[in-house]
Formats: structure tokens, sequence, C-alpha cells
DNA sequence: GCGACAG
DNA sequence: ATCTTGTCGC
């Protein structure tokens, strides 16, 4: 059950996060970085959670994994998770991270060589980089308002200058320093956002991004969102589980391809 | 106090 | 996130 996010989980929260960040780093360390582009990456990674319509606390966490360049999917993992914390915008991570965390092990264990780089939400990156210590880099589909960051008319202005694809603008808090940059990824007028996660420079972030889109959402990402509202659709039109009078008795629906 | 607020 | 069909355009 998803409740309303009590003032001593807040707090809890945001000193995790303050100590978390100490851990993040901001800077390229790996060798394909420094590639102009990008040669010797061959795997890149997209992480999603859908949601059930009407239920808070059930969704499909999904983790793909893509060659690279060809962008073609070569792994796919999608499970049915019990969400418990509430979504606190800004918090995102606290809700959504655990399950990632655990589809990165899965897929370690099963296929060691694919865990390159990960393509995640805007604030789950840094979380899901230090805890897993994988190249990631965030990407948000809406500019999340905080530190001074707002949709108004400035900010609508400096959407309206990025003319051509691959133009950006950096997003700057009141705090004066820069939480993301704005990428006009392809014809659509609407840009993405796009954050340092981990081990990952936020000029290489936006390049490699910018290469992952075939449509406006990377592919790593659009696959794993796809992916996981499939796996939903197909949940609702299983058999429901009937309550009995006798000993309970696990039953395992096979959802299989 | 009210509204705004990634997913 | 999710509720939602067609439709206009390249």
């Amino acid at each position: 059950m998803t409740g309303p996010p009590p003032a001593a989980i807040l707090s809890r929260w945001a000193r995790e996060q303050a100590r978390l960040k100490g851990g993040v780093v901001r800077e390229d360390t790996e060798e394909w970085q420094k590639e102009p582009s990008f040669a010797g990456l061959e795997r890149v990674g997209g992480v999603d959670l859908s949601y059930i319509k009407g239920d808070d606390s059930r969704a499909c966490a999904s983790l793909v994994v893509l060659s690279y360049p060809g962008l073609e999917v070569l792994y796919e993992d999608c499970r049915m998770v019990a969400v418990s914390a509430p979504y606190v915008a800004g918090f995102l991570a606290f809700r959504e991270v655990p399950f990632l965390v655990e589809a990165v092990q899965r897929l370690q264990q099963e296929e060691p060589s694919y865990s390159a780089l990960l393509l995640t939400g805007f604030g789950v990156a840094c979380h899901l980089g230090v805890l897993t210590d994988l190249p990631c880099i965030g990407v948000a589909k809406n500019l999340l308002q905080v530190d001074g960051l707002a949709r108004d008319e400035l900010h609508r202005e400096q959407i309206r200058s990025l003319q051509r694809e691959g133009d950006t603008f950096p997003l700057t808090g009141t705090s004066g320093s820069v939480l993301g940059m704005a990428l006009r990824s392809c014809n659509s007028s609407k840009p993405l956002y796009i954050s340092v996660g981990h081990r990952v420079c936020l000029e290489t972030a936006v390049r490699l991004v910018q290469s992952c889109c075939r449509y406006r959402i990377p592919e790593p990402i659009r696959q794993a969102d796809i992916r996981s509202r499939e796996y939903i659709r197909k949940q609702m039109c299983s058999p429901v589980k009937v309550p009995s009078s006798g000993p309970e008795r696990e039953e395992k629906a096979e959802v299989d391809d």
C-alpha cells in the first residue's frame, strides 16, 4: 500500500540523497567516451517502470539492452514488482531504483558483457549509477521544476531557439550550477532533458543520447517503455486469482514471449 | 495558505 | 505514470 510521505521519510531521503551525491562521478571514465563516434561502445541499456492505471502499488520494471550503434534489442527483462515507496517529485529514485538494481544484478549474472551503459530517468541515474557503479545518463521527457527551473516564458523561448537537431541549452539553477541540458533530439519541438548520472560528463551524455535517437525518445528507453507497457497489458488479460478454501498454493501464470 | 511538482 | 481516437503532416 502506498501512502502519503511522512516527514520522517522525506528527511531521511534528503539525507541519503545528499550522501549519495558524494559518490557521483561527473567525469568520463571510459575509453569509448573519448572516441568521436564512441568506438568501443557495444551495448546500451534502458530501464523503465510502467504502472497499472488504478493501482499505485503494482508496476512492471523493465531493463533492455541494445546493440550499439545498431540499436537492436539483444536482451529484455520484464517483471511485476510491488512498489511500496510513494511518488514524491524530486525523490523518484527512492521509489523505483530498488527494482532496477535487482534487474541490473540479474543482467550481470546472465549476460555479464551486456552492462556497458544505462539510460535512465533524470534523478534515477545518479542513484542507480552509484549503487551499481555502472556509467549512467539521466533522460527526462519533462522538466522537473526545482532550484528555480520552471516552464515559464523564458524557458519556452529557449525551447523555440532550438532550431536544429542536436541544439542544446543549459539548465542553470538559481544556485548557479548547471543541473542538466535541454536537447532537441529530433524534429519534435519538445526537447529532452539530459542530466549527468555517473561516470559520464554532461557533454558526452548529450552526444551519446543524441546518437541513440531514432525518434524523440532514445531507443533504449523507448524499448523499455514499450515492453513494460505491453507486459502490463498482458497481465490485465491473465486470469484473476480467486480466494479458495483449501490450503494456499502459489500458481504462476505462464507469460512467455 | 495554495499551487506546482521527473514517474 | 495513467485516462484516450482519430487525425494531420512529412
